[in-house]
RNA sequence: GGCUGGGUAGCAGAAUGGUUAUGCAGCGGCCUGCAAAGCCGUGUAUGCCGGUUCGAUUCCGGCCCCAGCCUCCA
């Protein structure tokens, strides 16, 4: 039984579908007004497991969106003399790329705000009709917070202690200050939509509920995010969604951890943070994502060189096991599937997965990359690492890749022959010498017991 | 200040009321012409103080420290 961290009820819940054998996901996406960064591929990566695994045993509709209308993405292309629908193109085929790049494929759905505009504004019809938000004389709509009895149910939060901080501001024409905008009305250069409140454009919270409720239903299983929407973005989609609704808006409600770098969460504000791209220019994107589901996806995570370097070693370990071995289809390893299995139904516990992964590998070990076992067991850990998005490639492929100097591998190939040639005539001092030299050049020799000699990049 | 979550060996990172995490690094051995890889063996830990218990790293309380959120952010 598959059980799932619920920040809404804070334990662990099983997962039991509304829909029988059919699992409804929801992720909010990307802002697109910039280039994708570390904690963006912490949220594509951490979900596509999820949905991965969710997909092993149940139909899944999984859902993520881009905010492709903003304040922010209007200050960006004010910035740039850039019409916003070029900045956004631009970013979402960035981001599309970076995706790839990690190996997440894409989700079912990937709807976009201002394509959706009319159930954003019905949505903000009806919560204006049944007394949920108002119309200031500004042009701004906003949510009545006090209006709706549950809000801060998702966060921990009280609207007294909200009151009660300093940092809230009031807006004009608001009735508390924590009511938010639902629609902002346009100022004169800015991107407008008509609406029975005139013009303007949505506030970011509200399109979420509408494109959700739209391609989900009104209730569905799953609504996931990073941490830092989990207030007010996540509390503000139930207040909305449930009192247009008057049900119950998502059952489950999932956050990732941050990422960290030096100790501190990478953000836009704090201007630390790292591309994907920057971080693909000097790892492997499977080095990557596995450097990422070495931890819990709700623990935070603290990026480093010296960290990436460490998980590049530990998946080298395991492609070098693959190498050499032909999977078969076998009995061997049943328990380590199960073991594998459990950990991921506890809450998508990867590291404790992949820890059985390695036991694997030190099974196949044990028993000769040629025996019928090792075969067997071969099959399972490449299929168990499949539900990670990890070893789908030919082991050399991911051997042999990367490294900081790239000599050819026909070069490689030559110097290994003719260093076989010397160890065949007992010239070792030959021999090592080229050993040597393709050591300097980043290739790592490992002759193998019955002759012949592999070779990897460092 | 309020609300969440957390403090595990050299590092990363799981788990658990009494018994091996796992990976990297270290040490000894085997294998190898020598290496590499692998195998065998091995050391190092549960922030502090109380409580419950036959027994707590694990449960409870207090304290200290860290991170996130409370403002746009994944």
């Amino acid at each position: 039984m598959l059980k799932i961290y619920n920040t809404l009820t804070r334990t662990k819940e099983p997962l039991v579908p509304i829909e029988t054998g059919h699992v409804r996901l929801y992720v909010c996406g990307m802002t697109v007004y910039d280039l994708c960064h570390l904690g963006h591929a912490r949220v594509m990566v951490a979900f596509d497991v999820v949905v991965r695994y969710l997909r092993s045993r149940f139909r899944v509709t999984y859902v993520r969106n881009i905010t492709d209308i903003d304040d922010k993405i209007i200050a960006r292309a004010l910035e740039r003399g850039e019409p916003i629908d070029v900045l956004t193109r631009r970013y979402i085929d960035a981001m599309h790329e970076d995706e790839r790049a990690l190996g997440v494929p894409p989700p079912d759905h990937e709807p976009r705000a201002t394509a959706h505009l009319p159930a954003i504004i019905a949505m903000i019809g009806t919560l204006i009709d049944k007394g949920y938000a108002y119309r200031a004389d500004s042009g701004d709509v906003y949510y009545r917070v006090r209006a709706f009895a549950g809000y801060g149910a998702l966060s921990g939060k009280s609207i007294d202690d909200l009151r009660a901080g300093a940092r809230v501001q009031s807006g004009e024409g608001k009735e508390d200050p924590l009511d938010f905008a639902l629609w902002k009305a346009a100022k004169p250069e800015e991107p407008a939509w008509s609406s029975p409140w005139g013009k303007g454009r949505p506030g970011w919270h509200i399109e979420c509920s509408a494109m959700s409720i739209e391609c989900l239903g009104t209730h569905f299983d799953i609504h996931g995010g990073g941490p830092d929407l989990k207030f007010p973005h996540h509390e503000n989609e139930i207040a909305q969604s449930e009192a247009a609704t008057g049900e119950r808006f998502v059952n489950l409600w999932m956050h990732n951890g941050p990422v960290d770098v030096d100790r501190q969460k990478m953000s836009k504000s704090l201007g630390n943070f790292l591309t994907i791209r920057d971080a693909l220019a000097r790892y492997d994107a499977e080095t990557l994502r596995y450097f990422l589901l070495q931890s819990h996806y709700r623990s935070p995570l603290d990026y480093s060189e010296k960290a990436l370097t460490a998980a590049k070693t530990s998946l080298t370990r395991l492609y070098a096991t693959l190498e050499g071995v032909t999977p078969m289809a076998g009995a061997a390893g049943a328990d380590h599937e199960q073991r594998f299995l459990e950990s991921m139904d506890d809450d998508f516990n990867t590291p404790l997965a992949l820890s059985v992964l390695f036991d694997l590998a030190h099974e196949i070990h044990k028993s000769g990359k040629d025996s019928a076992q090792a075969a067997a067991l071969a099959f399972r850990l490449h299929r168990l690492g499949g539900l990670l998005g990890l070893l789908g490639r030919p082991p050399a492929a991911f051997l042999r890749s990367g490294g900081a100097e790239v000599l050819p591998e026909v070069e490689i190939e030559r110097l290994i022959a003719e260093r076989d040639l010397a160890r065949g005539e007992r010239r070792f001092a030959d021999s090592d010498r080229i050993r040597e030299e393709l050591g300097r050049r980043g290739v790592i020799l490992e002759d193998v017991a019955g002759g012949g000699t592999r070779w990897r990049r460092r």
